[in-house]
DNA sequence: TTGACGTATTCCTATATAGGAATATAATGC
DNA sequence: GCATTATATTCCTATATAGGAATACGTCAA
C-alpha cells in the first residue's frame, strides 16, 4: 500500500512545507495567486497545484474576481490538527502539568464538598 | 521530485493515522511493542516499522529492558507542530479574536500613557 | 544448547506524489 | 477578433512509501 494521499485530510496536506508557507502567506488575509507566487517564491503552476490540494481538504476558500482568484484560509479545517497536538501539550510543558494537577485538585475539593 | 519523506520531520511523521494512534496509545505513559500491538491493532512488524519512523524524527524514545522495549512520547518533538497550528487559532476562534483585540487595545492605552 | 518469546529488518509491489515544462482555459481591453 | 494577463491543467519521471510475508536478531530460562 502507498502512503496516505496528501488530499486525504489536513494532516497530510499540511505535511508539505510549501503548502504550510502558502497558508502562512494567507494568515494575514486574502491574497491572489500572483501575490502568493511573489511571497512564497514558487512558480505559478506549483502554487496553483498546491492550492488545489489545500482546496480539496478545505484548508482554503476561493473567491473569484474577474480573472483573479482571492484565496483565504479556512480556519476550522485546521482545528482537528490543533486539537490532536494539544493533547500532548503536557508532555513537553511541565508548568502546564502543574496547572493540570492544580485544577485536578481544585475539582476534587469541589466534588467532595 | 517525490513527496517529502515521512522521516523528514514531525509534520510528515504525524501525517500517518497509524502513527498518530501509536502516539495516542503512548500518551498516558510507557508501553512495550506488544502492548502497542494489542492497543492499536496493527501487526507487530508494522508497529515496529512505524516506531522506527517516530524514533527517527525524535517523536518517541526507547528504553531497553531485557527483550522488551519500553517506548514513550518525546513531547518537545511535537512542539513545532503545535506552534505552527497555534498561529491559526484566531482564524477559527472568534472569541480569541476578541481577546486579541482587547489585548491590543490595552497595550495601546498602556503605550499612550 | 536449545527453544521460546519479543522485537527489528528485509524483500516485494501498488500507489501517489512534487516539480519542471508545456499548454489549456478564462477574463479583459482595444 | 486578438493580444495580454491570471490561473489551472496535463504530461513526465524519480522517489518514497505502507502493508504483507518471511525471516533475522537478541534475550532469557531450563
Amino acid at each position: 500500500m502507498a502512503r496516505t494521499p496528501t488530499t486525504a485530510d489536513s494532516f497530510n496536506a499540511v505535511a508539505d512545507a510549501s503548502r504550510r508557507r502558502l497558508l502562512d502567506a494567507l494568515a494575514t488575509g486574502e491574497a491572489t495567486v500572483s501575490e502568493l507566487v511573489d511571497r512564497v517564491g514558487l512558480r505559478q503552476p506549483q502554487v496553483s497545484k498546491h492550492l488545489a490540494v489545500l482546496r480539496e481538504v478545505g484548508l482554503v476558500l476561493v473567491r473569484a474576481d474577474g480573472k483573479r482568484r482571492w484565496y483565504r484560509v479556512n480556519g476550522p479545517a485546521l482545528q482537528p490538527v490543533y486539537e490532536w497536538v494539544r493533547n500532548f501539550e503536557r508532555t513537553w510543558n511541565t508548568q502546564l502539568d502543574r496547572l493540570d494537577d492544580l485544577l485536578g485538585e481544585l475539582q476534587s475539593q469541589e466534588e467532595s464538598k
